[in-house]
DNA sequence: TGATAAGTGAGAAGCGTTCTCACTTTCTGT
DNA sequence: ACAGAAAGTGAGAACGCTTCTCACTTATCA
């Protein structure tokens, strides 16, 4: 049966059963979550990710490290993960979430490069005279959704010299 | 056959067939798309609805008027209104998609009334102060995605009433 | 009025995401 | 170290929104 895969096949080859301990800062990523070698795989493979990745993105580099890891295992440790803030949604790319990690815990946004899936944080473009014209109208805002897309430096050298 | 239902029996009871040509208000929402007593029923509910809907929203609504109008129908007749450019993508709600009309051509971004679902325009809030944070880190922005939600003046005073 | 391109309804299909189930593994006391 | 409880796993089914397919009907225009 293929259910019958041993824990760290995943990562060494001894069978017989070490009190696991993982990286901490694979670790990390899960804040309370329980570890196990698969999360472990998972969360390098998104520590290595430069910018966004959709859930087969990442569900396809760790295939490429360890055959057998479920798509719903990356969904749950993506959730997992997302509930301790170490990544956040960043928009969508052809109908799938487009994650990132994301540790800052100030209110921000994130700016998405089209090409290579870079992401870097820009602070929050809505200041009060954003609000007041929406105050004017009666409205009271509650919360907002923004995301930029672009182009990196790096691709736009690419471009240019191509 | 279900199929065989008469063209007008949605608007009218003439069972001759009168050269039909469709109210204007109605008419204008799709652009140079081709009219249809369906089309006709499903311009006048959209132009009823105070803000956004979901397609969903609108297939009820229209259900209350006449029977047999297919989900699918409403699904093209909402895509051939946003490509004549009169209603919008303005977020949305329980992973359905958020649409509301907007004749305004000029750029500009939407905010949502989360109780009622009263829709309001309001100017874009990215500035050059904005870009100018972006730029400095070398990113090139080409586009961006911005919702606000909220509560509108009216469900705001009937939650202090009630 | 006839030809043609477009719209329609019902249901199937797509697709990203979540759930179910039987099983495995981590983790916390002791 | 050990046992028990709680959590994670893999495969596939299920889900919900949206799109497509097909046979048929209808608008539009020469
Ligand atoms: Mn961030
Ligand atoms: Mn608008
Ligand atoms: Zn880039
Ligand atoms: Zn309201």
């Amino acid at each position: 049966m293929a259910q019958a895969r041993q824990p760290h096949d995943l990562l060494a080859a001894s069978s017989v059963r070490p009190s696991p301990h993982w990286p901490d800062a694979a670790k990390a990523l899960y804040g309370p979550a329980r570890m196990s070698a698969q999360r472990a795989l998972i969360a390098e493979e998104v520590m290595a990710f430069p910018g966004a990745f959709t859930a087969e993105d990442l569900h396809r580099t760790v295939g490429r490290r360890a055959e057998g890891v479920g798509l719903a295992t990356v969904y749950r440790a993506l959730a997992a993960m997302q509930e301790a803030g170490a990544i956040a949604s960043v928009g969508e790319r052809d109908g799938s979430a487009l994650l990132a990690r994301c540790g800052r815990d100030d209110h921000h946004h994130h700016l998405v490069c089209t090409t290579c899936g870079t992401v870097v944080g820009v602070e929050c473009p809505l200041d009060h005279a954003a609000l007041a014209a929406a105050t004017r109208e009666g409205h009271l805002v509650t919360s907002h959704e923004i995301t930029l897309y672009g182009v990196c430096a790096v691709c736009r050298d690419q471009k240019d010299a191509g």
